[in-house]
RNA sequence: GCGCCCAUAGCUCAACUGGAUAGAGCAACUGCCUUCUAAGCAGUAGGUCGGGGGUUCGAGUCCCUCUGGGCGUACCA
C-alpha cells in the first residue's frame, strides 16, 4: 500500500505543478509539504484523503472547485494511477479508493514472504546507536520506576534494529557513593555476617532489606550519616577491608538484578560501572579551563557559566578536586564515544534530568565534540502511585519482582477459573508471560512523556486494552490454524484475495499494510507506543471480524481459505509487534 | 522567584504531529457461549478538550495570558 500512496502522491504532486503552469502561477509556489495523505474519518468517504486547502489560495480558487480539477486531471486518458479503483470529491476532499484485490495481494505477499522481517525497513541502514536504560543503583532492588524504564529502552533498541539500525545496549550502574555505603554501614553493624542463602532472600533484595535498615538506623542514631560518610572516604582511599565489603554486596545487588533483567527479557550488550569511569570527566574539565570554557573560582572549583542560552552557572569540580554527576557523565559520554563511535547515542532517563541533560550537552558541544549534537535525552514520565509519588523511605516504592510476582498469581488464578490447566500445559511459564504482557503493554502504551499514575488494584487487569488482550488474539488465531488440520477442502487451498469482499476485511487488510509505516514512525519518533496502540487496533478490528464472520467453517472453502490467509497475516503482525514490545507472543492461553 | 513539562468522559489513556461528526478501556446498566478460546462481541449512558484571548480556510493540537498540578533550579546522584 505504501507504494501506491507513493505513487499517488507524485501523481498529484506532478498534476498540480502542471494546472499551476497552465493558470500561469509559478509552479514553484506547489510545495511537496503542503501535499499530505490521510485517512478519512470514515470508510465510506475512501480509502486515502487528499485535502487540497494549502493550495486553494495559490490557485486563487474555492477548495472544492480545485478539488475537482485535479480529480479531472486524475482520470486523464481513462487511466488512474496504479492501485487506485476510483475517487470521490467531497468540498475540499479529493477521496481514493483503493483497488482492493491489488492492496490484499500486496498484503498476502509481503507477510508471507518477510515473514518475522515484515515491518523492518533500512530506515537507519548503517547507523550506530547507542541506547542507554536503566541505570540502577546497586543498594537496592529494580522498582515499578525502573520497569519503564528498561520497557521503554529495550523496545525502542528493538525497533531501532528492526529498522536497520546496529543498536548497542548499555547499562550504566551506580554502584559507587553515599547511598551505597548506607547499605554497606548497616549489613556491617547489623548483619553479622550472613547471606542472602541464609535469610532466604533474592540477593539484591537482601542489599536492599539493610538499605532500609540504614534508614532506621540513621532514625534513632543522628551519627550513622557521619559513619557512612566516613566509610566513603575510605573507599575512595582504596581501604581494602571497605572495599572488600563493597564487592562482596555490589555483587548480590547486580546478580540479583539481573536476574530481574533475565526474567523481563531485557538484554544489553555492555555494562558500565560508575565507579571505572567516575573519575574520568575531571581533566576533560581540566582542559575545557585551559581553553577558557570554563573558569575557576577562588576557592578553587571550577565553573561553567551557560546563563547565555538560559541556563544557570554549574559546578564541574567541586574546590577540594573531586568530581559531581555531571563531571562523571561528561568522561563517560567521551570514553563511550571513543569506544564505539556512534551516530546517535540515546538516553533514557526520567523526565526530572531534563535539567542536567540540556546542560551536559551543551557542555559536550562546547567542548568542541561532533557528535554531541546527536546526543538524545529521551525523557519520559514518572510513575506515580495515586497517593503521589513512591518514597523509598516511606516504603511505598512497588519493587519489581514483587509486582510480577502478584501479577503472574492472578494470570495463574485466570487460568484455573476459565478451567484452562490442561490446554495451557505450563502454567507457571504461560502465567509468567501473561504478567509480563500485561506489564509491559501498561507501561509502553501511554506517551512516553507522560506521566502514568499505577493504581495497583485497577492498573493490572486482563481485559480490555491490555497486553492479554493483544496475546488473547493471537492464541486464538494460533488455536485456529491447528484446527485447521482438520478441514481439508480448505487446508490445502490457497487463499486469494478476489474472495474477500466484507467490509470488515477490507479495513483489516488497510490497517496491516500501515504495519510498516507504523514501526518507522515509532523508529523515527522514539516512540513505542505508537506501535502499542496501533496493536491494540489490529486485535480489535480482528475481534470484531472474527466474531462476525466465520473463517475455517466459511459456506465456500476458498473464502475459507482466503480468511485463513488474512488471519495469518494478522497473527504475523501481532507476532513481528509484540516482539518489537517485548510483549510475549502465546500460542496458547 | 526563574526554567521545563502536564491538564481530553467519574477513573486510566488515545487522537495519524494543524484537517471532516474528539475515540478506546475500566467502573455502571442491557443483551450474546448446541459454531473457529466469553481474557471475547454488540449496545446504553458518559465531553463547554482547565478558563480567556489570538493566529489560520480550519485549533484538543501553534502563540499569548490566567488557573491548577508535577519536576527541576545542590560543591546529591
Amino acid at each position: 500500500m505504501v507504494v501506491f500512496k507513493v505513487q499517488l502522491k507524485q501523481k498529484i504532486f506532478q498534476i498540480l505543478k502542471e494546472q499551476a503552469k497552465k493558470s500561469g502561477i509559478d509552479p514553484e509556489a506547489i510545495r511537496e509539504e503542503d501535499l499530505s495523505i490521510e485517512n478519512p474519518p470514515k470508510p465510506e468517504l475512501g480509502d486515502l484523503a487528499i485535502p487540497l486547502f494549502p493550495f486553494a489560495k495559490v490557485f486563487r480558487m474555492p477548495p472544492h472547485a480545485l478539488s475537482s480539477l485535479v480529480g479531472e486531471s486524475l482520470q486523464q486518458g481513462a487511466s488512474l494511477p496504479e492501485g487506485v479503483d476510483r475517487f470521490n470529491i467531497v468540498g475540499p476532499y479529493l477521496n481514493i479508493f483503493l483497488n482492493r484485490p491489488m492492496v490484499t495481494e500486496l498484503l498476502f505477499q509481503q507477510a508471507v514472504k518477510e515473514g518475522d522481517r515484515f515491518g523492518s525497513s533500512d530506515l537507519f541502514r548503517s547507523k550506530r546507536i547507542m541506547v542507554e536504560f536503566s541505570s540502577p543503583n546497586t543498594n537496592k532492588p529494580l522498582h515499578l520506576g525502573h520497569l519503564r524504564n528498561d520497557a521503554l529502552g529495550e523496545s525502542v533498541a528493538r525497533i531501532l534494529r528492526f529498522s536497520g539500525a546496529t543498536v548497542r545496549t548499555v547499562d550504566l550502574i551506580n554502584d559507587r557513593g553515599i547511598h551505597i555505603c548506607k547499605s554497606m554501614l548497616a549489613y556491617k553493624e547489623l548483619g553479622q555476617g550472613r547471606t542472602p542463602e541464609d535469610e532466604g532472600l533474592k540477593s539484591d533484595h537482601f542489599v536492599g532489606k539493610y538499605y532500609v535498615l540504614y534508614n532506621e538506623l540513621a532514625k534513632r542514631d543522628p551519627e550513622a550519616e557521619d559513619r557512612a560518610r566516613a566509610m566513603l572516604v575510605k573507599w575512595e582511599q582504596g581501604d581494602p577491608e571497605v572495599r572488600l565489603l563493597w564487592e562482596k554486596m555490589n555483587q548480590w545487588a547486580i546478580e540479583g538484578i539481573k536476574r530481574t533483567y533475565e526474567r523481563t527479557g531485557i538484554h544489553f550488550d555492555q555494562f558500565n560501572f560508575e565507579s571505572e569511569v567516575y573519575l574520568k570527566g575531571k581533566e576533560e574539565v581540566l582542559k575545557g579551563l585551559e581553553k577558557g570554557i570554563f573558569y575557576r573560582e577562588a576557592d578553587g572549583s571550577i565553573w561553567v557559566n551557560l546563563e547565555d542560552i538560559g541556563l544557570d552557572r554549574k559546578v564541574l569540580l567541586r574546590s577540594d578536586g573531586t568530581s559531581l554527576y555531571v563531571t562523571q557523565d561528561i568522561g563517560t559520554a567521551i570514553s563511550r564515544y571513543k569506544d564505539w563511535p556512534f551516530d546517535t547515542m540515546i538516553y533514557v532517563v526520567a523526565s526530572e534530568q531534563n535539567y542536567h541533560f540540556k546542560v551536559l550537552f551543551t557542555i559536550l558541544e562546547r567542548l568542541g565534540y561532533e557528535w554531541a549534537k546527536n546526543l538524545y535525552h529521551l525523557s519520559y514520565g514518572m510513575v506515580n502511585l495515586p497517593e503521589g509519588k513512591m518514597k523509598s523511605r516511606e516504603g511505598t516504592v512497588v519493587d519489581a519482582d514483587d509486582l510480577l510476582d502478584e501479577l503472574t498469581e492472578m494470570a495463574k488464578e485466570e487460568i484455573r477459573t476459565k478451567e484452562r490447566e490442561e490446554e495451557v500445559g505450563n502454567i507457571d511459564e504461560t502465567a509468567e508471560k501473561i504478567a509480563l504482557g500485561a506489564l509491559h503493554y501498561y507501561l509502553l502504551q501511554p506517551s512516553p512523556s507522560k506521566d502514568i499514575v499505577f493504581n495497583p488494584k485497577e492498573s493490572l487487569s486482563f481485559t480490555g486494552n491490555t497486553g492479554p488482550y493483544i496475546q488473547y488474539t493471537g492464541a486464538r488465531i494460533c488455536s485456529m490454524l491447528r484446527k485447521l488440520n482438520g478441514v481439508t477442502q480448505v487446508k490445502d487451498r490457497n487463499g486469494k484475495a478476489t474472495y474477500l469482499n466484507t467490509t470488515e476485511e477490507w479495513e483489516l487488510v488497510k490497517l496491516l499494510s500501515d504495519f510498516p509505516v507504523v514501526v518507522e514512525l515509532s523508529a523515527s519518533s522514539y516512540n513505542p507506543s505508537l506501535l502499542a496502540n496501533y496493536l491494540y487496533e489490529v486485535s480489535k478490528t480482528f475481534s470484531r471480524y472474527y466474531h462476525e464472520h466465520p473463517i475455517l467453517y466459511a459456506e465456500d472453502p476458498d473464502v475459507a481459505a482466503s480468511r485463513v490467509q488474512l488471519s495469518r497475516c494478522v497473527l504475523q503482525v501481532l507476532k513481528n509487534g509484540m516482539y518489537l514490545l517485548n510483549i510475549p507472543f502465546l500460542e496458547v492461553m
